[in-house]
DNA sequence: GTCTATAATTCGATAGAC
DNA sequence: GTCTATCGAATTATAGAC
């Protein structure tokens, strides 16, 4: 009965690893989430942690993809695209943590960093690249500063009002900025 | 000839901790920026940090002491709201490292999110109530949004067409997001 | 006021038994 | 596949000489 012995087979026990490496690096960032938090999080020994994944760099990168599973902007009204953003993005924040985990993390760790400029400029830069062929490489960067100022204030430093608001009130307020950031006159 | 011999007088040598401190936690976080290395910036031995200052934690607390310096918001016209605190706030960040070594730190050190959210509630909050009393908590809250996410998109992750950005070109891109935040409908 | 020496932790990583 | 034991490095912090 290997499969419902208590020695889990090596692909369950990585994919905890992984998800126990989320949710540290999400809540501690890199430096503070350390392999053996980790491992007593999957319930493993350390050891594991590193037979598995080498070290922690590799371990974080393993734990950090991410697809920001954008829309066809294409196929969206023209004048509800900054609606129909927001309201992805916040759900998106809202229902994995990976984005966290990276941001989080991306603040000391420079590998962070570039992955999470990777991710903005190879998802989010071609999509409004499609939708707003006048000047998309600023557009695309102001949206972020905007969605990602959003993440800052509302997961990682709590300010009460970013905090309390709904998503519907987010989808409001921010709606109308990505808009314009994205169709508005330069 | 105490003033001009090698050993510097108390005040000389606990400002340039302090300088060297706030660099250091600019640039590298809270975690990653040790006593040692601070030590070094300033020129001093590790031991004469603590004996100023007592402990890492006090070291942060007097580095990071903020003041964003707002203008009487009730004195600017009600139309360059958006555009003029745009303008004060690049210039402030650009100028003084004291609100980066915060934000930096405040990823994973909670004393300093605390802080964060002290600055934002004690002198963004007040200077919003006197010019949108309707609803001033919420939008105070989502000018810091856009304005802590360009800091974190400008200085933090260098996404690069939002540090490619002129002065300028922040200033007529964020303030129309700014002034319809503090005097939009809600 | 300044520095040396070191205590007390904690971490990533390795070696090897079972 | 899993765990024990431990190494070597780095850190904050303390005690005390000069």
């Amino acid at each position: 009965m290997t499969s419902t012995s208590k020695r889990r087979r090596s692909g369950d026990t990585k994919a905890a690893i992984r998800a126990a490496a989320r949710e540290r690096f999400a809540a501690d960032g890199y430096d503070r989430a350390t392999i053996r938090a980790i491992a007593a999080d999957a319930g493993i020994d350390p050891a594991m942690v590193m037979r598995y994944f080498g070290n922690k760099e590799s371990l974080f990168a393993a734990a950090a993809e991410f697809d920001l599973r954008l829309p066809d902007l294409s196929q969206v009204p023209h004048d509800e695209l900054g609606a129909r953003i927001a309201a992805h993005m916040i759900t998106r924040w809202d229902g994995d943590e990976t984005l966290l985990a990276l941001l989080r993390a991306a603040v000391t760790h420079p590998a962070a960093a570039d992955r999470i400029r990777e991710i903005f400029a190879a998802q989010l830069g071609p999509a409004v690249q499609a939708i707003a062929p006048d000047d998309p490489v600023t557009r695309s960067g102001l949206v972020a500063s905007q969605v990602l100022g959003l993440a800052l204030t509302r997961y990682v430093l709590r300010l009460p009002p970013v905090a309390a608001m709904d998503k519907d009130a987010v989808v409001a307020w921010l709606g109308p900025t990505l808009q314009r950031y994205l169709t508005g006159p330069r």
